[in-house]
RNA sequence: GGCCCAGUGGCUCAGUUGGUUAGAGCGCCGCCCUGUCACGGCGGAGGUCGUGAGUUCGAGUCUCAUCUGGGUCGCCA
């Protein structure tokens, strides 16, 4: 019988070797994808995109098993050849090429000049061409930084005691009721597709005391703005036996905190192709909704339309005031009128029309919503009679509140959002691989 | 969905008051160049100007409709 054991060898060089010292002056076996050609006459580099970064390889006349015509932008190879040191190519090392395995051969040009740094094409073309566009150096860097933001999301987590779950998608029932919510039918039964993991989070707070969850969650909106998604990942979490809705708000910027330390660990080559300055997030200002609303109409003098929700445009101020006034990349904003928040938010004891909730700004664009839950079942059963709701598809729900819960509070981050904003994007669509928005299913 | 803006080679754009063969850069193809890294130089192919109708002697350009995309508002992460 024959078995694996988990083992492989590879019989080309790593990324390592290549930069280091060992393979210098021998032989050397590199495999990788071809990002450019620069024809020089008689030599010629050949630089080969890998996960790692670019490689130049030099093609010297009469040396190589293929010519250079041969050669084709998006071609797939293995190349044989001498690696040398050499001052005058990037990371002082290129591969002198002997033999070139072709692994695949495009069947057409690309559509997009992928090599160039900056792709010079409009959102609309980078998102027909998605799989190509995002060999683009600088596009594929951007997710490199938002798997950094999720990584550190789960570790962060992890290490602060947090349970990661996995929610159902597939419900009867939206948690947050409205009319954005995709219905469709499910073995000829009404369904919906979760707009949010909220129900699923506190019933296992109940089992876990702390979990999270970084999963898709889908909004029926109908508009077309460029921080909306129809479909986005919500990097969730909740936790119980909170002193105070204040202690959720540490709680994430401790994890602001660990992922810059991340990035700025780990994804050095990332930010410095983006150029991104990481935010500051050692100290985060909180300022209660109903004063930052004073404060940005007083500074810029704009004037107050709606007491109860914050416009883009305030936000936006808000965010500006903060960064003037304190230097701040970040600002929590808290207390929101009740009638703003879900059912389950919990009321401020000292003025119920307000809430233990806060939203979080960031460079003005909210990117997280959170609070202090209501765990008490009859004051959940009197807030959701006060509204009018019925129990109907919330009887697990609220049974579990039935049976006790504790003081709790959590939070939902639009990873998108989050990721768009420290790569200082304007548009969500680039910080999403394939965005889903009110015309676009495909890619 | 309401309102505003835009559709010109594969990509990004220019196109004068409507005027005769619709231009450029990148990409592609061919040739030249040993050190490029946005390489450079010479030449070439590639466009029924989103679609349909209309005004006009004549429409890429003006009008209407339609489709597609972008922005914005209610809402939200």
């Amino acid at each position: 019988m024959e078995f694996l054991d988990g083992k492989w060898e590879k019989q080309t060089n790593t990324w390592e070797e290549l930069l280091g010292n060992s393979f210098l002056g021998h032989e050397a076996v590199v495999e990788g994808a071809v990002h450019s050609i620069r024809d020089m006459g008689d030599v010629a580099f050949l630089i080969l995109r890998r996960r790692e970064g670019l490689f130049q390889t030099v093609y010297e006349n009469g040396r190589v098993n293929l010519p250079l015509s041969e050669l084709k932008e998006g071609m797939c190879l293995r190349a044989r050849g001498t690696l040398c040191e050499e001052k005058r190519a990037p990371h002082e090392r290129e591969l002198h090429l002997q033999e070139i395995e072709e692994l695949s051969r495009p069947a057409e040009p690309m559509p997009l000049a992928v090599d160039k740094w900056k792709l010079d094409t409009s959102l609309e073309a980078k998102l027909n061409f998605r799989p190509i566009a995002l060999r683009n150096v600088r596009e594929r860097a951007k997710f490199r930084i938002q798997e950094g933001l999720v990584r550190a999301f789960r570790d962060y987590l992890y290490s602060r005691g947090f349970t990661e779950i996995h929610t159902p998608k597939i419900g009867a029932r939206g948690a947050e009721g409205g009319a954005n919510l995709f219905k469709f039918s499910y073995f000829h039964k009404p369904a919906v597709l979760a707009q949010s993991p909220q129900f699923y989070k506190q019933m296992m707070v109940g089992v876990f005391d702390r979990v999270f969850e970084t999963g898709p969650v889908f909004r029926a909106e109908k508009h077309n703005t460029k921080r909306h998604l129809n479909e986005y990942t919500s990097l969730d979490f909740e936790m119980g036996y909170i002193d105070s809705f204040r202690e959720i708000m540490a709680m994430e910027t401790g994890f602001l905190q660990y992922a810059m330390e991340l990035l700025n660990k780990e994804y050095g080559q990332e930010l410095s192709i983006l150029k991104i300055e990481l935010p500051k997030t050692d100290r985060i200002p909180q300022v209660r909704f109903d004063e930052a609303k004073k404060l940005a109409a007083e500074k810029y003098g704009r004037k107050i339309r709606n007491p109860y929700d914050l416009e883009p445009e305030e936000e936006a101020l808000i965010g500006r005031y903060f960064k003037e006034e304190y230097g701040a990349d970040f600002v929590f904003v808290t207390h929101y009128p009740s009638k703003k928040r879900p059912f389950y938010a919990m009321d401020d004891p000292e003025d119920p029309k307000f809430t233990l909730s806060f939203d979080l700004l960031f460079h003005g664009l909210e990117v997280t919503t959170g609070g202090q839950r209501i765990h008490d079942y009859p004051a959940l059963m009197a807030k959701l009679e006060a509204r009018g709701m019925e129990e109907e598809g919330m009887e697990q729900y609220l049974d579990t509140f039935k049976h006790g819960m504790p003081p709790h509070g959590g939070l939902g981050i639009g990873l998108e959002r989050l990721t768009m904003q420290l790569l200082g994007e304007d548009n969500v669509r680039e910080a999403c691989l394939f965005p889903r928005d009110m015309s676009r299913l495909e890619p």
